[in-house]
DNA sequence: TAGATTGTTAATCGATTAACAATC
DNA sequence: TAGATTGTTAATCGATTAACAATC
């Protein structure tokens, strides 16, 4: 139906989520010199069916060759592409406490392209100081180091009490996606995307999993 | 069907890790005064549809009154119970690099009564390392730490290449839950319980979401 | 050619939403 | 009592799996 082999117009969001997973396996695939890997084997390896496997690539365009499978290569090429992981991103950190200095100290964004480039708070004692090797700025300068960056990601690492401030001035400064790491339901407007990663809720699941073990 | 008011034999993952968002909101609602709260207005808050809540609620029991809505203290209490948040977790961390000592030094985990009691890696230049008030043990030491202590619980944070190792330390030592922050797929017995973690898989989605929002 | 494996349609499964009698 | 809201069953929706003709 879709002639351009560009992205289908709407992808399920679990589909999407276990893009990355392809990603991750498909790339050790290449690492370990396979050349093809077929929806089976790749399936057996992350604990999918073959069925969904070849239906979420589907959603993409036709890959896979019968009889031969799918080029690892190439297919880490094309989900690369699909999510944007084939170049960089500049990325700002709002909120230097305990969690944001903990993602400033944190190197493991880079292999994916994605660069922290500045980092801000409102806190007297915060702004100013040296975290690594970024400076923390005042808020207030946001907008200006967005614009000049051509930002369009945030990191929000600010506790619950703060986020409305740092939504609004997120919003005002032209942003348009947030990793959000604060306990608290966001409302954006909907040009706005939001990804978000609760530890406290991790911890409350893993909790409840021990539990059922041990006692279920 | 089930007299026991206590959890229920199958519980679906959607609805426990659905939980921990209720419990974050009632205990919101607590703090501004209310009393009680109707699933509709829960729902409005959360982005939910009342039906949902009240189906969710259910698989725990009968907690509303008709008329009247959901007591919020009662019900904090009850999904702290089921969660297994309303007592003390002793946890160690595996793996003392970047991202473990950025968790060392984040204190988010104490508030839902998660308590790092040690640390360990298998580098000599950390082993033995003071990180805040946590002294870097060798991984050896696990087992011992973790029955003299009663850890039930392992925070991962090794890369990837150092991922097997570990995991066959924290089996050995008799942990039965692994909250994971190493970008690998896991293959555990089904005794331990798992939640992961994946910090670049979240940025992926946030690249995918924001690249939609631009051009989509 | 025969065997392997794709892309896709149909069947199944599970989760969400709507509806409503019971009840505060 | 009348209005609000629950707990639960039935209807709907979406996602996963199975099946199979097409094809390397």
């Amino acid at each position: 139906m879709n002639s351009n082999p560009s992205i289908d117009s709407k992808i399920p969001k679990a589909v999407v989520s276990r893009l990355s997973l392809y990603l991750r396996e498909l790339q050790q695939l290449a690492r370990e010199g396979a050349a093809t890997v077929s929806s089976k084997r790749l399936g057996d390896r992350l604990g999918f069916t073959a069925s969904q496997i070849r239906k979420d690539f589907a959603y993409f365009g036709q890959f896979g060759r019968p009889g031969i499978g799918y080029h690892c290569e190439e297919l880490v090429t094309k989900i690369r592409s699909i999510l944007g992981t084939d170049r960089t991103w500049p990325v700002v950190l709002i909120g230097c406490g305990n969690l944001g200095q903990a993602l400033l100290g944190y190197r493991g964004f880079s292999p994916q392209g994605f660069e922290l480039v500045a980092a801000f708070d409102v806190a007297d004692e915060l702004v100013g100081r040296q975290v690594g090797d970024t400076e923390i700025m005042h808020l207030s300068r946001l907008k200006e180091v967005v614009q000049q960056k051509k930002v369009r990601v945030a990191v929000l690492a600010v506790p619950a009490e703060a986020v409305d401030a740092a939504v609004d001035a997120i919003i005002q400064a032209g942003i348009t996606g947030i990793l959000n790491f604060a306990p608290v339901t966001l409302s954006l407007p909907k040009q706005v995307g939001l990804v978000e990663v609760d530890l406290a809720r991790e911890l409350e699941q893993l909790a409840f999993t021990v539990l059922q073990q041990d006692d279920g």
